[in-house]
DNA sequence: TATGAATGAGAATTCATTCAT
DNA sequence: TATGAATGAATTCTCATTCAT
């Protein structure tokens, strides 16, 4: 049985890959892309300059994998509990609710794509661009179904889903920024979703 | 004949200082603190690196100045808007209607601040801080104000004005991402004063 | 097979710092301290830039440093052999000797106390007074002992004392300039002890 | 009478050359030559930049100009009280006084000789030996004479003039160290002229 | 003559990346 | 695999010097 050992060792490496992943998530959230350096990230992971390039290519390229990664899950994340739901309050909750979650138990990984990653790298900009579209498309297609069923009012449901997403993530970074979140998540999820269904004009039939 | 330092000079000095920071504000605003190097800025600015500093003292004070100067003055705007009207609808008309044409025509500036200072400097999130509140009472007051009125419904103004801040950010930097945003500007304040009247859950009387 | 840190390399290391130092001593004795640049030294030293700022946190520290090492080693040595003397023209001989015998074997020290550091970081100001009070103490001792036994007449001993430190370093200085100092050591040697005692007014009894 | 005013005029750019001369012994004695910058001199002169182009080639010129300007003027002040006197012990008070006295009366000038100097430009370590030179010799003539007429015992009457130059500047430097030089100033030329005496050997007959 | 705005070469320092062990 | 010593390109900033006015 050759390669039993390997597999402890795949694991392992695995292992370690991930807890450097985990900690340069936080130190790029903390400092920003610039300001953290890659010693940073090995201190916060506890390993060698040298072992940082055996699991990844440079700096750059982690960055943006990174951002990508943490980015599909929060987009899938949402998506999924809003896609779970049928009525647009319903959606509007669950996203809400999945989103103060999130921020609240992983707070790394929203501060990274909410302002890690804004002014950061060139390459980083189109990336950047499809969250961000990601977020607004989160909200524009519950909107756009509202709107044909007459829930909500005639409207531009892309401009609308752009504020929401962007008044959403203001929300969320002002919850942060508070000493402890937890205290406020609840009602800051049900005020998110009030806020959300009122800029929807959406009225109960 | 000795050099008179009160004639043309001091005007041309003026003139160049001010070349100087607007140059600035645009390669900040383009690249963000860390990627604009002082060579890109006296590059755009047609001078040699010396004259940067002959202007001012470092990069980072020039950054820091210019981020208050320019927070100051959209905030100013702004204020200045909405405090010159009595209604609701009035006052959010009049600021979404500032907040687009400012956006149109000085772009940078508003990349700068909402943008090009993220994660910029640990020694900015003071004034990064500064200006985001400010933004937000800036819609809270009026919200306030319709509230004892009893025009908008019984909530937590404070959110409600994150929201609204958030969202009408978020949508300017749609308006400005597009190729040609003075076609849009004004269909856009139209929509964002819509959207931030029905976010506050206004009802006409 | 992961990288052993306790073995050569740790002593590999240790003698590249002080292959480095060294080669700094040269330089800053032969430049001073703001001609000397660390490109200068790194060059003396046969490596990379970088490397100066892996072993030494700054040139200022780096040179600041080395003055007191320095200064500390010269004076322990002096008031060593000055010491375990008990009669004065043992004493001053055997300081002589072992002035002279360091200038000759280690040039560049004496030349970084004596020449190198003067008028170069304010920050050192004091740690040369230092090294001139320690110098100056060196033979204020032996002379105010002299003075108690009556084998030296009344005097200012502080004054004394000055003025053979500043004569014995610019005979030191005088015996370095030569194109071969070694021809000239043990004549010199004799010669300042001759000078010292002369100085001092020593009456052998 | 068309020349007239170009007496006047060369009378002011003599009198302002000299001020900003003065100026920049004084910059250059209190900082070293690296530390001294042209924005430095100027301030102290109360003039602008350009005009010290327009008076000296470069601070590089100055500065050994002004060194060497210094040099003659001091040797020159010591030789001629030297000269004025016959026996050794004459020579020697009236040098020692005279060099107190201009060490009191013109600690700059002072300063710049002995410490401003060293380890400065390249260029100046001729001009320096020089000095030294020229101190050393100001002491081994009158020496020679005193040996020659048995007053003093044989010795390397070069050695001990290095000694006794040596000597006196540590003592002068250490003059100019106290918070007020005057009080001391006759008190240490005495023990500079005894020092003196007594390291030559001087036995009056 | 005198000014001071403008220049740019050069210095110190940082930090992503490499590579022998 | 893992390490950390070594590298050098790139950045910020200084300061002697020039030159139009």
């Amino acid at each position: 049985m050759p390669y039993r050992s390997t597999d402890k060792t795949r694991t392992r490496k695995d292992a370690r890959r991930t807890d450097m992943m985990q900690a340069a998530v936080r130190v790029f959230a903390e400092k920003g892309y610039y300001a953290a350096t890659v010693r940073d990230i090995v201190a916060a992971a506890n390993v060698a300059v040298g072992t940082f390039y055996f699991y990844f290519p440079d700096k750059e390229t982690l960055f943006v994998h990174l951002y990508e990664e943490t980015a599909d899950f929060l987009l899938q994340s949402l998506q999924q509990a809003v896609n779970s739901r049928k009525t647009l309050p319903e959606q509007v909750a669950a996203g809400c609710q999945t989103y103060v979650n999130l921020a609240t138990y992983e707070p790394a990984i929203v501060q990274l794509l909410l302002v890690g990653g804004v002014g950061a790298l060139p390459e980083l900009n189109a990336r950047r661009v499809n969250f961000r579209e990601g977020l607004i498309r989160l909200w524009q297609r519950p909107l756009e179904a509202a709107l044909e069923q007459e829930q909500v009012p005639l409207q531009n449901t892309r401009r609308t889903a752009e504020g929401i997403a962007g008044g959403i993530d203001e929300m969320i970074l002002n919850l942060l920024a508070l000493p402890n979140p937890d205290l406020e998540a609840s009602a800051a999820a049900t005020e998110m979703t009030a806020f959300a269904l009122r800029a929807a004009g959406y009225q109960p039939q």
